[in-house]
DNA sequence: CGACTATTTGACCCTTCTCAAATCGGGTGG
DNA sequence: CCACCCGATTTGAGAAGGGTCAAATAGTCG
């Protein structure tokens, strides 16, 4: 409906000169209902919705490493819909006939009930404590080194979504957090977060 | 730590005459760490937890049909703890080279997807929500027959930990719904739901 | 530049959390 | 069979944290 989503369609869609897809920030991967094949995120963070009768709501989210899109095996068809949350690296996951498939799929299903019980703890405990969770989490995969506590922040929209929390909570959080020196907001996009990752 | 752990390594390790394995509300299925074998579902309802620093907190829910411990199958040892919520009832699953591996492998890992944006939604909205969402689930999957609107309630605990609402929260509210008539408490442990699923 | 969308901010209300205590239920040891 | 213990459930009163509604600002894309 944004214009996000047809930049998208075409970004997502076309393999970079690496050999791998892109996508940027706010694009969307693949839409529920349509047919493609699965991916595995090689960096960035995605985010995924199921289809609602009232619009589409929260279902999860991808980091690096994670695979989406494998109900397409199964269905012929994506049950989610896949929007990039920052600039997402894409590569084509278990194209027909490859090697150790079996072995990829356990990797793949042991990885999503990890990110599971991430997910749900994006949603415990007061604000606070929900959007440094989250921050540290995307911080931990969307980074450029491990070590580097810089993220790419996602829209405020998207925050609240995840955190089941509303958008001026999020932004009032996340100014004070500023202000009380937890974190710094850079190029009005980049937060360098100073907090360890659990407190 | 409660004589329920030591009940469950019995009774839930016990195949019964049918050769199921059986767990009563309550029963410990298996605990992280420990190893051995993958189940599926195939009545009742399961907490998953993912122990951490302070204690174990919630990571999932495994209702009917759905694939409990495939972890073991990569790492030798289960990653979560396993409650029974409801009266459970387990089988193997994937037990050595067993036919059509890939395929059940694909189908756990659609369903795993599905489940975690369930489990999301109980995390969703004001406290009637979530309870209201969590009852249809587990009437959804726990009940005798699918038209069957009777759910065994987990302890107030639990639909606390799962909602993440607090013990007293959750009694108010079960009991607003009981007076309102949108459910009604038989026999201290089993509800009859009268609202509509995503009402 | 102009239309739109995203982000901030303010004031005020409502829901849920907290703390405290009373009850209820189940199971145990006499 | 009964008194007692301990965890589970209820209830109350008051405080806090978020949600709401309204509006002003700041960015973005044509």
């Amino acid at each position: 409906m944004s214009s996000g989503q047809l930049d998208a369609s075409a970004a997502a869609r076309m393999p970079g000169d690496d050999g791998y897809r892109h996508a940027a920030r706010g694009d969307t991967i693949f839409v529920a209902g349509e047919a493609g094949e699965a991916f595995r995120v090689r960096a960035g963070v995605v985010r995924l919705d199921r289809e609602s009768l009232s619009g589409a709501d929260f279902g999860g989210l991808a980091l690096a490493g994670d695979v989406i899109g494998a109900e397409t095996l199964m269905f012929g068809a994506y049950t989610y819909t896949a929007v990039a949350l920052s600039p997402v690296v894409l590569e084509s996951w278990l194209a027909l006939a490859e090697q150790d498939k079996e072995r990829k799929l356990m990797v793949a299903l042991a990885a999503r009930e990890r990110r599971t019980a991430d997910v749900l703890a994006l949603r415990c405990g007061k604000a606070v404590e929900r959007i440094k969770r989250l921050l540290s989490l995307l911080a931990g995969a969307g980074g450029t080194s491990r070590s580097e506590p810089t993220v790419t922040l996602p829209r405020l929209r998207d925050i609240a979504d995840i955190t089941d929390l509303k958008v001026e909570t999020v932004s009032r959080t996340i100014a004070q957090m500023n202000d009380g020196g937890e974190l710094a907001i850079e190029a009005r996009r980049f937060a360098r977060l100073f907090y360890t990752p659990d407190a």
